[in-house]
Formats: structure tokens, C-alpha cells, sequence
DNA sequence: CAGGTCTCCTGCTAGC
DNA sequence: TGCTAGCAGGAGACCT
């Protein structure tokens, strides 16, 4: 399940591969896949342009293009193949792009992921770019801010941490991995949070992410396809998925938090 | 505005 | 062994 990390590793496998490439015609199987525009008009308009450069912000890709930005988000099981014409287009390569020599396919096996062709000047003011809040590394994102974000939240911090408005890239993986390096009980309401264990947190997303990208992300799910990019963060995990804490060896706590499966320690975070 | 619930999807798995 | 109900989950829609 691509988060920030998966992202980051897409998109530099894809810059050494499509860069300069001039998009010469687009197919669409599956047409949910296309938010915005029509299919039609995406067709016509992603046409003869070329893919100027690759960029991240948030889980998002963004494809500059001569006079678009075309946005991919992977949602949950998105990836990009490298692929010949020839070869046998399966169910679930939803949308092709054909190259001079070779074309790349779009694949998604829950058809979650969800793509944007935007108007160059207006992509980062409209949505969905505009609703996002700061990357971790953003100088401007301190313990105030959140603060301030979290002033009127009363949910659990886990389910905050994933609202990309405040913070973007978190998701449910990282969320347990940050609250667990940062000894926080998921369960703790956002707006109760000290100063000391907002700033913990923000540390710990850039030292879990960090190392996420450093190891080109998370693999968990075993039928990923091997011609997938195969992430080896899942063997650094130190909570998610896990049996038993690394710290004090007792069992790890597994809940479900706003429906999303949540591990713990109980003891080690408070 | 905050927050709860539903929806989109398909492959895998627990249980009969 | 074979079938099916239930589950997983990012993010937006919709409702209270």
C-alpha cells in the first residue's frame, strides 16, 4: 500500500525511465480511474505532451507535462509497469500510455487510485493539492501548528496523524510506527497532546519516513506482482504487525481505531 | 465545523 | 474440497 515512502520510490524509478518521453495516445479501460477531466477530454489533451519532470507532493505524483500537470494518486494498490506494446494487457492495467518505443501501463487491482489532468498554473490552487497540509520536512511545521490544527480535534491522535490536511504522507503503517517511537498511546485525543509530544511526533515522522525511502518503502502484502518495486521497510517495522514489543517484550496490542487496524503497546506507550 | 458512517473495489482467508 | 461472508484500507461523499 503505497504511502509517502512507496511514492518517492515511484517516482524516482519512473524519472529514470519515462523522462523526455512525449505521450503519443492514451488508452482508458477503466474510466473511474480519471477524476478530472472527462475521459474524453483527457484523451485529447494528454496527447503530443511531453513528460518534462516527475514530482512528489504528498502521496501524490505529479507528471509536468508541457501544459499540465497530470496527477496519479496509487491509493492503495496503484503501480506503474514499463511495458512493449505487444505484451498481453491484463485486467487490471486500467490506463496506457503509449511512448515512441514503449508505453507505460497504469495498474491497479481495487481500482481506488484516482488521476487529474489540471491546467499547469492552476494544479497547486485547486484541489486536490490545495487541501494539503505540510510535508514533514516543512520548516514550518512545529509544535504550534499542530497546536493550533489540533486545538478542536478530540478524535484519536492515530486517526489525526492520517488527515492529510494537516500533515501529508502519514498513513496507517507510519502512524503506528511514529506513535510507537514517540511512546504516545493511539487512543490519546489530539487536542490533548503536550508541546513535548507534538514536537516528538513531528521528529519521528521524518526519522520513520527517512528511513522508509532509504529502503524504498513497505511491502506487506504477499501477492504484490514481482514486477512491482519491492520495498524492504517492512522488515524495520518495529509495531505494525507485530507480536511482540522490541522494547518490553510484552505482547503488542491490536485494535481497530476509526476502522483501521492499529498495534500498540500498552505499556511503553502512555 | 467536527465527526460518524458509508462507499468504492478485489483478493484473500476464516469458517462451515 | 468447495463455497461464501467478511475483511482490508485512503479518501471523499453524505449526514447529523
Amino acid at each position: 500500500m503505497p504511502e509517502l515512502p512507496e511514492v518517492e520510490t515511484v517516482k524516482e524509478t519512473l524519472k529514470k525511465q519515462i523522462l523526455n518521453q512525449k505521450i503519443l495516445d492514451v488508452v482508458v479501460n477503466y474510466p473511474n480511474i480519471i477524476e478530472k477531466p472527462s475521459v474524453e477530454e483527457f484523451i485529447k489533451k494528454i496527447k503530443n505532451q511531453t513528460i518534462i519532470d516527475i514530482k512528489r507532493r504528498g502521496k501524490w505524483l505529479l507528471f509536468e507535462l508541457n501544459d499540465y500537470y497530470l496527477l496519479s494518486h496509487l491509493r492503495m494498490e496503484g503501480k506503474y509497469y514499463i511495458k512493449n506494446f505487444d505484451d498481453e494487457v491484463t485486467k487490471h492495467q486500467h490506463v496506457i500510455f503509449k511512448f515512441k518505443d514503449f508505453e507505460l501501463r497504469y495498474n491497479d487491482t481495487r481500482k481506488f487510485g484516482r488521476m487529474y489532468l489540471l491546467d499547469k498554473k492552476d494544479a497547486y490552487n485547486t484541489k486536490p493539492l490545495n487541501e494539503l497540509g505540510y510535508e514533514p520536512w516543512d520548516s514550518k511545521l512545529n509544535s504550534d501548528y499542530l497546536k493550533e490544527k489540533y486545538k478542536n480535534k478530540k478524535l484519536p491522535i492515530k486517526t489525526v496523524l492520517l488527515d492529510q490536511s494537516i500533515i501529508v504522507g502519514i498513513g496507517n503503517i507510519y502512524a503506528d510506527e511514529v506513535l510507537y517511537l514517540s511512546k504516545i498511546n493511539p487512543y490519546k485525543k489530539a487536542n490533548t497532546l503536550t508541546n513535548e509530544e507534538l514536537n516528538n511526533i513531528i521528529k519521528n515522522t521524518k526519522v520513520v519516513l527517512e528511513k522508509a525511502i532509504q529502503l524504498g518503502g513497505t511491502t506487506i502484502k504477499s501477492y504484490t506482482s514481482s514486477e512491482g518495486v519491492h520495498g524492504k521497510f517492512q522488515n524495520e517495522l518495529l509495531v505494525h504487525t507485530k507480536e511482540e514489543c522490541p522494547n518490553c517484550h510484552k505482547k503488542i496490542t491490536k485494535v481497530k481505531i476509526n476502522g483501521r487496524g492499529t498495534y500498540y503497546c500498552e505499556d511503553c506507550q502512555k
